[in-house]
DNA sequence: TTGTATGCGTTATCAG
DNA sequence: CTGATAACGCATACAA
């Protein structure tokens, strides 16, 4: 079966093309009766214009493309969720791919969708991005592109993020009223922005209330280990420090996670003897006993608003009028929980 | 800044549009010396083919798309990384689409995709599809179809899923061969297949091992609640036959976990006093305490499987070798941890 | 070895 | 009100 063209209903109408076209499209001068005609026919044949000429004439796809590091994680899936939701609303297909971390694959695959003629980019940057152009070359050809979560501060477009720093600074200011002194960090890799963030607000949280910093009661956690590295510092910690330790602020819920694993069997009552505050609210925190504190970042609000900052800029630009780069810094709310 | 052309090049170079494009393609009637030349240029200038007017000539878009459920979910989005790393190896674009278990919006995203001139589609149908014309017309439009996990029997085309009710029988089967004899089921809503082959399971390896079904034992879950769904039938459940049953079987993995927050709050020993058996063997199973015995769907193989049979259609339709529709059961594994 | 002509399906311009 | 024509960028059959 092949698809209807205008060709098609042009002919059985003995009418001609242009006129289809237009009629189709409510143009002002065709005549209600050969509208009536053509559109009963279209609809009749099951009309759709292929997209490929739309695309060659127009020069737009009603197709936007994103980009992320890794598909298979809570908070990356509930942004896709609403980014597919907000562009489902608004016409427009998604294509999505992952860079994996991988700086080459990412941009690799900025010049496939660029080539492909996608209206407008989303992309959450890879860890180990160091290097721009590629980003460069997205706003040189004039395609709107917004930067979320993984951002780049020096590229000149939109943007959508959180407060790492902040939102960690009111966990552990929280740990802090709630009454605890010796609060340890589960920190990340040296590596990743987000995990240098985290780290500076517990430390500044500390020094504003007049809480030393005890680098010792840092421990440096690999970002993509599962959770028994949670399990395993958190053994290292009891070793370390004993009872001079009250609470841990975890750089991801899945090291609170394994350290909740090993407190629990080791008898180690939370929140009475340790307290602990998670980051990010991964859906694991609230089935988890005792449930967990933790921040949650709002990804669905981060891809919905991600989407519609892009969705606005195509608007603009197929306005002309001049497009307003944007920061917006997505609200993090604290979710308590049992595990303090 | 605007993309080069193959025109572009053939006016800089003084040739003909026809000898660049054949030049790039390595076409054997081309001087080694223009060849050169105009690759070289090519090169230079960054020039990539326009996809519309590939698309356009060729009927080809060197694009898939893909329709599910639901994005958040462990389940599926591992899915998607199958799918989206195999597209990535045959230089393949991925448009993903939710259905939000709503019929009308799987419809219409056939539509759009057919439209879009995918190359081919994957589908994972919305527990609400019960009319099948929209598949019937992928088939119809000669679109390579392959429907996976949520499928349907009757439909001409390749299908990938798991044996849901074999799977189910393996796990029952364990906890009777482990000396369970009173065992419960939490099963899902009556509507989708998978629940019901799931109970099917269940009620066959109670047969098979000569203890008698008991309806009584049997609750039924709102598949889309979220665990707390198993806490309340866990309390329900302990109140209808108090010591009288020793194990459950549960449609999923959180069904699971609200179950063992209630056991783990009252005190009820797991698995001495009741054992429990997951289906899906999301993350969460492996931290949760105990962890939890569940049945892993093997999702990653099923995505991987599902594209590598979509590519491999849609390259017999290019070289016009006759397509032969298969389905593959993929393997599902019991994943025994400590809570049976 | 190179180039001309044609068409893919649509839309915009302009003439009738 | 209608339609002929050109153009978008590329690929192919056919000439030269």
């Amino acid at each position: 079966m092949k698809p209807t063209t205008l060709k098609d209903i042009a002919k059985t109408l003995g009418i001609s093309v242009t006129t289809v076209s237009k009629a189709l499209k409510d143009y002002a001068d065709v005549s209600p009766k050969t509208k009536a005609q053509v559109k009963e026919l279209a609809e009749k044949l099951n009309y759709v214009p292929n997209s490929f000429a739309v695309g060659l004439r127009k020069k737009q796809s009603k197709t936007i493309g994103v980009i992320i590091p890794t598909m298979v994680h809570y908070f990356f899936s509930s942004i896709l969720d609403a980014i597919l939701k907000e562009a489902e609303s608004k016409n427009y297909m998604v294509i999505i791919l992952q860079s994996n971390e991988d700086y080459e694959l990412e941009k690799k695959q900025v010049d496939l969708l660029l080539n492909k003629g996608v209206d407008g980019i989303l992309i959450s940057l890879s860890n180990n991005t160091k290097d721009f152009k590629h980003l460069q070359k997205i706003i040189d050809y004039n395609v709107p592109l917004i930067l979320f979560d993984k951002i780049a501060k020096l590229i000149q477009c939109s943007k959508v993020y959180i407060d790492d720093r902040q939102a960690a600074y009111n966990a552990v200011s929280y740990l802090i009223k709630k009454g605890h002194k010796r609060i340890s960090h589960f920190r990340g890799n040296l590596n990743p922005q987000n995990s240098i963030d985290r780290f500076l607000g517990y430390k500044k949280a500390l020094e504003d209330h007049g809480i030393p910093f005890d680098p010792k009661l840092v421990y440096i956690c690999d970002n993509n280990s599962d959770f028994s590295d949670g399990y395993l510092n958190a053994k290292k910690l009891i070793e370390d420090h004993g009872e001079n330790v009250d609470a841990i602020f975890t750089v991801n819920d899945l090291l609170a996670i394994g350290a909740i694993n090993y407190f629990n069997e080791q008898g180690i009552k939370i929140p009475d003897e340790i307290a602990l505050f998670g980051f990010s609210n991964w859906f694991m925190a609230s089935v988890i006993t005792p449930t967990l504190s933790s921040i949650d970042q709002n990804a669905y609000k981060m891809g919905e608003t991600s989407a519609v900052l892009l969705f606005d800029e195509i608007d603009c630009k197929l306005k002309n009028i001049p497009i307003t780069h944007k920061k917006v810094v997505i609200d993090t709310e604290l979710v308590i929980r049992n595990s303090c």
